[in-house]
RNA sequence: GGAGCCGUGGUGUAGUCCGGUCAACAUGCCGGCCUGUCAAGCCGGAGAUCGCGGGUUCAAGUCCCGUCGGCUCCGCCA
């Protein structure tokens, strides 16, 4: 390589006119007008003309005429200001261009297969499969730079809180609970294996008793469950725990990370301390433990009118200690029958009875249940809904858990549906006090709502003997319009509360010991008071961005099955691999054996 | 584990419902012309047997069955 890059595509402006500079990059595009030639010279900082003149450039204008899209060249030359008929305002560099006194090929490219440029509408698996081509295109480079930003400026802020930055194991242990885990065989010690971590839970939480006080990691998790548009099966957690310290101080070093990445990296002020609010009143009022709070539609209580009604789809799911709540579905009294029936089809689906409707108008309540209800029952609801004509009112009857999570999905659809969510609002919200415990029928068993590590609040730690359900938690929940970034607790430190919901849960004694033995016995020496949280990364990358895809700011994803289309991974071994480590597969094939 | 959508030249689409101009349009690609373009332009050319396999039919991109791949959702994700 004799030139030698010595500037950057994108930054050049007025200022660098009459600089001899020497730029190398990829090219966008050739405009070739036979003795005159302009190639576009794209880097990641941007773009900027080169023109190669047949008379001035006489020496190497075949080779010039050689170039294609994608080549990477070297370009010599002088930055020269554009005459005012042929500067470009679509281009940041597109008031001057290079004219070119040098050229040197560094490498041909094949016609690459899609478009190198923003905005592509193409096949999601050519895009993976060339992935490296697809990163190349300028919104991809921004996202990954994105990203850097965010990992840069996490690492400052926590690093001025007093964080230590601490890796914790890749190859550990197998968990009882939680997600199905990633299995690693061990050559060594044949027949056993190791885990990849679902997330550095129990080793965060041994560096606070070993006095650590402070530690964050950027921390990559396995999880082997089924794929989303959000949810991949290695994905990456800001992680940090702290000794000594309230549910509140975590909360507010939180809130001091956030609005210190929104600031650094968006340049957005947002407003601390954030909204808080319990578990409970979301769910009465949101029908969401994840509530986005960007627009109302609150969830409305007729539970008392309905019992008194002569509705007895209504009347008997409150006599059966259930619920009925609805929502007002502001000027949407012009929904058809066909889009009432569409609707009551849907939250079929989500598991309810049916849908009630009243739609007001000037007249009164257009609607099949109004003989059920007393004049005076009606002003009521009116009241309550705050109902003006034109709107739609919607009801769930039911068992008080199933209800709210209806009118919480349906709140949602109708607010996308009928655009009512600003998208340009961040809003922040803490959901805590979170119940501790949840009964798995099914199992006959309880089952922690979040990990069980995570400890009930102080005041309640006496119920639960009693009525373990009633317990609530240390938890606490970041909510970012209306999708779950970050989650942790205070965790519990005392061996036998430790075991006592360990043996809530029906773990026997024997496998306490056998899987969490080492942490019990660290309890026993002097473990601090602690607790943490831990951020889904992605998944707050993707949203700062605005994409829909958590693959968009991962470089190298896998596809809705877990593949990798670029390296084809997962794929076979040899048997002499699968002999070394004690590894001898059962393949079924999957119609024959059933 | 389940449901839905998608799969036609390099790329994006049309054609598929109502089988018979077996393939159109745009862009890209190749060649030629062209000294001010930046979605350059003009002229010419090459390029798909319609994801794969099987079936129905005189005849299938078009209908049926299966399969592979991608996407989305439910279950799952303490």
């Amino acid at each position: 390589m004799t030139l030698k890059k010595n500037t950057n595509c994108g930054l050049l402006t007025k200022v660098n006119v009459g600089e001899k500079v020497v730029v190398a990059g990829w090219v966008q595009g050739r405009r070739d007008h036979g003795g005159l030639i302009f190639l576009d010279l794209r880097d990641r900082t941007g773009i900027v003309q080169v023109v190669f003149d047949q008379e001035k450039n006489k020496s190497f204008f075949n080779q010039v005429e050689k170039i294609r899209p994608e080549y990477v060249v070297a370009v010599g030359g002088k930055v020269v200001p554009r005459s005012p008929e042929t500067v470009n305002l679509k281009l940041k560099t597109g008031e001057i261009e290079i004219s070119a006194d040098a050229l040197e090929i560094l490498n041909p490219s094949l016609t690459p297969p899609f478009y190198i440029e923003n905005n592509i509408d193409t096949d999601e698996n050519l895009r993976l499969r060339y992935r490296y081509l697809d990163l190349r295109r300028p919104e991809m480079l921004e996202l990954l730079h994105f990203r850097h930003r965010i990992l840069l400026e996490a690492r400052k802020y926590l690093d001025g809180e007093g964080f230590w930055e601490i890796e914790t194991p890749m190859l550990t242990r197998s968990t009882p609970e939680g997600a199905r885990d990633y299995l690693v065989p061990s050559r060594i010690s044949p027949g056993s294996f190791f885990a990849l971590p679902q997330s550095p839970q129990l080793f965060k939480q041994l560096l606070m008793v070993a006095g650590v006080e402070k530690y964050f990691q950027i921390a990559r998790c396995f999880r082997d469950e089924d794929l989303r548009a959000d949810r991949q099966p290695e994905f990456t957690q800001i992680d940090m725990e702290m000794s000594f310290s309230s549910r509140e101080d975590i909360m507010s070093v939180v809130e001091g990370l956030v609005k210190h990445l929104f600031q650094q990296v968006q340049g957005k002020d947002l407003k601390i301390p954030f909204e808080v609010l319990p578990y409970r009143e979301a769910m009465e009022r949101f029908g969401s433990d994840r509530p986005d709070t960007r627009f109302a539609m609150e969830l409305v209580d007729i539970s008392e009118i309905a019992a008194a009604s002569q509705f007895r789809v209504f009347k008997t799911a409150v006599q059966d200690g259930g619920i009925v709540k609805g929502i007002n579905a502001k000027n949407c009294g012009r929904y058809s029958r066909k889009e009432i029936d569409d609707l009551t089809a849907l939250v079929q689906s989500w598991g309810a009875q049916g849908l009630g409707w009243m739609i007001v108008t000037g007249e009164g309540f257009k609607t099949p249940i109004a003989k059920f209800f007393s004049p005076s029952q009606l002003d009521t609801i009116r009241e309550k809904f705050d109902a003006r004509e034109g709107d739609l009112l919607l009801f769930i009857a039911g068992k008080r858990e199933k209800a709210l999570d209806v009118l919480g999905q349906l709140r949602v659809h109708l607010a996308r549906r009928e655009g009512l969510i600003p998208q340009n609002e961040d809003k922040f919200l803490w959901i805590v006090d979170f119940p501790l415990l949840a009964y798995d029928a099914e199992e006959k068993r309880y089952d922690s709502v979040h990990h069980p590590f995570t400890a009930p609040l102080e005041e309640e730690l006496p119920l639960l003997a009693v009525d373990p359900l009633k317990v609530r938690s240390q938890a606490y929940d970041l909510v970012y319009n209306g999708v779950e970034v970050a989650g942790g607790s205070i965790r519990i430190h005392r061996k036998e509360v430790q075991e006592q919901i360990f043996k809530l849960l029906g773990l026997p004694d024997e496998e306490i010991e056998e899987k969490f033995g080492f942490l019990m016995r660290a309890f026993e020496y002097g473990a601090p008071p602690h607790g943490g949280l831990a951020f889904g990364l992605d998944r707050l990358i993707m949203l700062m961005a605005g994409r829909k895809s958590i693959r968009d700011v991962i470089a190298f994803p896998k596809t809705a099955a877990g593949n990798c289309l670029l390296t084809g991974a997962p794929g076979p071994v040899s048997a002499g691999q699968l002999a070394e480590l004690h590894i001898s597969p059962v393949l079924r094939n999957n119609k024959k054996d059933v």
